[in-house]
DNA sequence: GCATTTGCTGAATTGTTATTTATTAATTTG
DNA sequence: CAAATTAATAAATAACAATTCAGCAAATGC
């Protein structure tokens, strides 16, 4: 098997589509959709301009690839985790699946997707839409299910459910988006969160504090 | 002085700037920044490519340029405004800050260029140093400012005051750059808060309430 | 080894966009 | 009203980047 410097380039059509997704994912992360070229990607892959179309059709299909084997993946993982656990409370389950989704996405490589698509979404509304049904939306309805759950058990006191999940959501959208724009900037780090985890319990801990049955009456119906 | 349609163009002076930085804001908040094209620029304000370079250096000055006029103005009036109150509590203060930003920048265009300069940090750090100065940190130690007063005098109790400026702080990025971003891609609307000032007002309900002095031992030192 | 297949290359194509600058024409001035 | 001034134009420049495709060379089979 021919070394480095040895043959022009090596034939691997097995690995191929896999060691392009990894360099477009670091790619991706790092400078965003539009400023990611097909050609950087190919590089970081170690092939040339045109190997990427043999396996894909376009950039959009590379990260909509990318997203799926990451993100997507991911998600239908813990979802199918959280779905075993019928005796918890809610309260439990809220932790778990926000902790989930930090160590699994949060502090990842993927987060930088997360602000990807925030960042790009406008400008390439197919990706948007995409990232909106593979994401977004089964994320929410998970969370939603679980408040709702929660809710009817007379554990939760009534609210506007879609609020409470902005509201359980916002903290670790902020931290995702933050960390991978300002905080990627010299200069700029000084704003940012050293501990996200514990941020993230703090204002998790709030909001389920506010959630519980007894107290004040002030979130929206 | 000729009508439109009469002589191919109007002599301006005074008045070109303003015009194509008016027409800069609504396309940096339409398209964002690397998206916008000079031409674009140009001729949303009546003119052709090479007048812009008349008045400004380049994009970038133009972006400063829009920054200063919107976000940095206000914020400076709302400040002034917020410094006069001295025998306002800190949950009154914070309360002011937060629907002050929302109503004159939150819910103006220019939260649009608040969602730009995180999607766009990365590739553009000379921006986002400029932004992080003039926008962020001066929001950031207003909002300290406060907190900290609040501590001083026992009204709040202790926490790690970072933390809490991001607790504030989170639901009105959040709202600002999905309002933004899927929030203008037709089909993912659904995900939106429809009532974006209700969500922000149950939000700061809520962290006041967990930063009040008497109750339980959650937020970190 | 030789012929065939096919993974991969890289030059060419097509399209985009920030910035410069020679030129044009509205306005001003004397 | 004819110079002189200068705001504004628009063509040219100089990049850069997505995608295509004709041809090359590594594998593979015989």
């Amino acid at each position: 098997m021919g070394e480095s410097g040895n043959s022009r380039w090596q034939r691997k059509k097995e690995a191929r589509p896999s060691e392009i997704l990894d360099a477009a994912l670091m790619l991706f992360v790092d400078k965003g959709y539009r400023a990611t070229k097909m050609e950087d990607i190919a590089q970081a892959a170690g092939v040339t301009k045109g190997t990427p179309y043999l396996y894909f059709q376009n950039k959009e299909e590379i990260f909509k690839a990318v997203v799926r084997e990451t993100i997507v993946a991911r998600m239908q993982a813990m979802s199918a985790q959280l779905a075993q656990l019928h005796d918890a409370s809610g309260s439990q389950l809220l932790g778990m699946a926000l902790e989930n989704w930090w160590i699994h996405i949060g502090a990842t490589r993927s987060a930088g997707l997360c602000k990807l698509m925030a960042a790009e979404a406008t400008n390439f509304p197919e990706l948007a839409l995409f990232y909106y049904e593979e994401v977004i939306r089964p994320a929410r309805q998970l969370l939603g299910h679980i408040v709702q759950r929660g809710m009817d058990s007379g554990e939760f006191r009534p609210a506007n459910i879609e609020h409470v999940i902005d509201m359980l959501t916002a903290p670790m959208l902020m931290t995702m988006i933050l960390s991978h724009s300002f905080g990627q900037v010299p200069g700029c780090c000084e704003s940012l969160t050293q501990d996200p985890l514990a941020f993230l319990k703090t204002a998790l801990q709030l909001t389920l504090q506010g959630l519980q049955n007894p107290p004040a009456p002030d979130t929206q119906s």
